[in-house]
DNA sequence: GTCGTTGCAAAGCCTTTGCAGGGAA
DNA sequence: TTCCCTGCAAAGGCTTTGCAACGAC
């Protein structure tokens, strides 16, 4: 059976804090300010627990490697903007919605990343 | 200046004879059978060196991790089949023409990676 | 008291790098 | 001969794991 613990408890306030994309190294230094002595392989094992509990999900981006967000979002994509490396959340589907697969094919997900440069960025 | 060597000649070669997306394990696997002495680092080195040149493209597959292919193929996507595990080659683009990033965004790339089942592996 | 959890250190992947010898031009 | 390239081994990131102490219930 599953125990609450002040880490457990610090990792997941660290993502209500901060409701976007997260790194492990992101997650471990947000979370010390809560517990100090917050260990990393304290955050790996908690991570992958949340995970198994369909609580956060595992965004594993091309560019940017491993990433970690809420689950409780609706359907979205990521736009990571080059010039200020940012992510943003775009919601809803930017995939067609017709015949992208071949006949006989059943599609169960797909992942979508964009890039290019966010608003700000591009107006020079 | 680039010198020409028998291991370069035999990773290319890999990818002429196996034209999909290909790990470094395989590639090196592939690549000893040309050149028995073949080495890991070198496999790595040559592969970078090839990206760098723009004769083949990394693709970092969220499921399956780095893998490489040629880059002579026109867009694409991939389709990963759960059932079987390979990856298909889906000409074309998935991603819906019209407004997907907000106003004042400019779009420069995007990775679609898809899965689910192939005909084989639906069709019980 | 039980046993899931933590911190610490070590180990495991994957990838890169330092170095001396070897080979292409 | 020059100096890029290779093989080997070591090192670097990121992530997992073994272990003894700790702490939730």
């Amino acid at each position: 059976m599953k125990r609450q613990t002040a880490q457990r408890r610090a990792i997941e306030q660290v993502f209500e804090q901060h409701d976007r994309l997260l790194s492990i190294p992101e997650i471990r230094a947000y979370g010390s300010q809560i517990v100090p002595s917050l260990n990393q392989a304290t955050v790996y094992r908690n991570i992958k627990q949340l995970v198994a509990a369909g609580r956060i999900r595992q965004v594993n981006h091309p560019d940017l490697g491993t990433r970690y967000e809420r689950t409780q979002k609706s359907h979205h994509h990521h736009f990571h903007c080059n010039g200020c490396n940012r992510v943003m959340v775009l919601p809803g589907c930017a995939l067609k919605d017709d015949h992208i697969v071949p006949d006989g094919f059943v599609l169960e997900s797909h992942d979508i990343f964009l890039s290019g440069l966010c608003d700000q960025c591009a107006g020079h």
